[in-house]
RNA sequence: GGGGGAGUGCCCGAGUGGUUAAAGGGGGCGGACUGUAAAUCCGUUGGCGCAGCCUACGUAGGUUCGAAUCCUACCUCCCCCA
């Protein structure tokens, strides 16, 4: 029969890149189930409104959404604007700022913007979870409560280990899985994703459902996607992000400084790629046949050709070959306009200039700058601290720091 | 309410009277190499037109020829008991 072959077709590209499905065989059945019965699978992704920068990692869940849409299920992206405002404790920071209601809403437009250069929105149910919650009685909630136990709760071990380190624990962060549960139950989800972290929230929604004798979602965790740094989670805080915002060029660079170890993860979890194909290019990096080099510019051209178009995507490539591998100055330089007027004696002090131009921040790190050779004017390295040039002859000259920083001086 | 501990450079963390602008690590920056802003190696990382000077070890005072190191007060954080 077919629809073995098809299930495990569907379980390949839903497994791909996950960290744990709960159960997995209970997942295998409601997809059989659902071919069966030509019923798609109702799978849902919470995300809390919280932050205007978003970043890669925030692709990860987004990425997973769009596998199981293109199987045919139907996802549903919940805007958690009612939890936003008690903010998840996962990530134990406890100086959480509460956030005004435009500010959740303008992240949450901002959120759905982003999902939309992953999923087909058009095709996907795009829901606030103050729909279902914030109606809900004290008395409602009590009754919610009850069908937890403390010890249950207890289990999730940032809980239970900043209990015992004495850490403050609020009562309402208690209620926070509680309230991602009931999303689970409003909806009928039959799978629920999310980050590793959310694990705990995740099988609060599966006991719930069971507990109100309803049928309960599988859970699928995903890994928290490595920043440039290839050590921890990709976070704004760490700067090791890199940013939905940012250009191009820059985004496609920052793909780039990913170890060669760590692309994998990307490729599986953000790329967009089938896993045959993934499967196919590991290989010939194995084999010899692609260099990582190469392997990686493939995953920075489809990364920034999701945010931004193949044309510009592969613009920035051809930028990057042309810095990086060529060592040539990139064909935009910005400029930076001197007024010869503020150097009456028509002397530049090349350590003032450079601080002028943003390249070093003290006149002390301007010089270590020039020491190290890190300074060059028109292709020509600096190496005399007390340089002075007359400003009318540094019109048009491309100053240039370190490896890819660059600047073109003009005249006012 | 009682008892105890800690605050050091961007971060972590040594240092308990004198070559200490402060070990070591991380991060950043620069260089070399290269297949890339990978990896690896090396250098550098308070300020100042810098062979010198100034400012720095929670804050403010004090002891001393001399303090991050000793004393006093204050602030902040943490732990134990109630």
């Amino acid at each position: 029969m077919d629809i073995e072959k098809a299930v495990s077709e569907q379980m390949e590209l839903i497994s791909m890149g996950a960290v744990e499905i709960i159960p997995v065989e209970e997942l295998r059945e409601k997809i059989k189930r659902s071919i069966e019965s030509s019923r798609p699978l109702t799978v849902k992704l919470g995300v809390d409104p919280t932050r205007p920068d978003l970043h890669l990692g925030h692709s990860v869940p987004l990425t997973k959404l769009k596998h199981f849409q293109q199987l045919g299920h139907q996802v549903v992206l919940i805007i958690g604007d009612f939890t936003a405002l008690i903010g998840d404790p996962s990530e134990q920071d406890e100086t959480r700022p509460v956030l005004s209601p435009e500010d959740v809403e303008a992240n949450a437009r901002t959120y759905v913007e982003q999902a939309s250069k992953i999923i087909d929105t058009s095709r996907a149910r795009i829901v606030r979870n103050s729909e279902w919650l914030a109606p809900l009685s004290f008395r409602d909630v009590i009754q919610l409560a009850s069908k937890f136990t403390v010890a249950r709760i207890m289990e999730r071990d940032d809980f239970s280990r900043r209990l015992k380190e004495n850490r403050p624990l609020g009562l309402h962060e208690f209620l926070y899985p509680l309230m991602q549960a009931y999303d689970s139950v409003a909806l009928d989800a039959d799978v629920e994703i999310g980050g590793t972290d959310q694990k705990f929230n995740l099988l609060a929604g599966r006991n719930l459902q069971k507990s109100l004798g309803k049928s309960p979602q599988c859970i699928i965790t995903l890994p928290l996607l490595v920043g440039t740094d290839g050590v921890q989670k990709m976070s704004k805080s760490l700067s090791n992000d890199i940013s939905l915002t940012d250009p191009p060029d820059e985004m496609f660079g920052k793909v780039m400084s990913i170890s060669d170890e760590v692309m994998w993860d990307y490729y599986a979890l953000i790329s967009g790629l089938k896993p045959r194909d993934i499967e196919e290019i590991r290989m010939a990096v194995e084999a010899g046949e692609i260099s990582p080099r190469d392997a990686k510019e493939r995953l920075a051209i489809e990364i920034v050709k999701r945010y931004y178009s193949e044309k510009e995507a592969f613009s920035a490539a051809e930028e990057f070959k042309r810095i990086f591998r060529e060592r040539k100055v990139p064909t935009e330089v910005p400029v930076y306009v001197l007024d010869p007027a503020d150097f009456p004696d028509a002397k530049v002090w090349i350590v003032d200039l450079l601080v002028r131009v943003n390249f070093a921040t003290t006149k002390s790190e301007a010089r270590r700058l020039i020491h190290e050779g890190g300074i060059s004017i028109d292709g020509e390295s600096v190496r005399d601290v007390n340089l002075e040039v007359n400003p009318q002859d540094l019109k048009g000259k491309i100053i240039q720091k370190g490896k890819r920083t660059f600047i073109k001086i003009e005249l006012k």
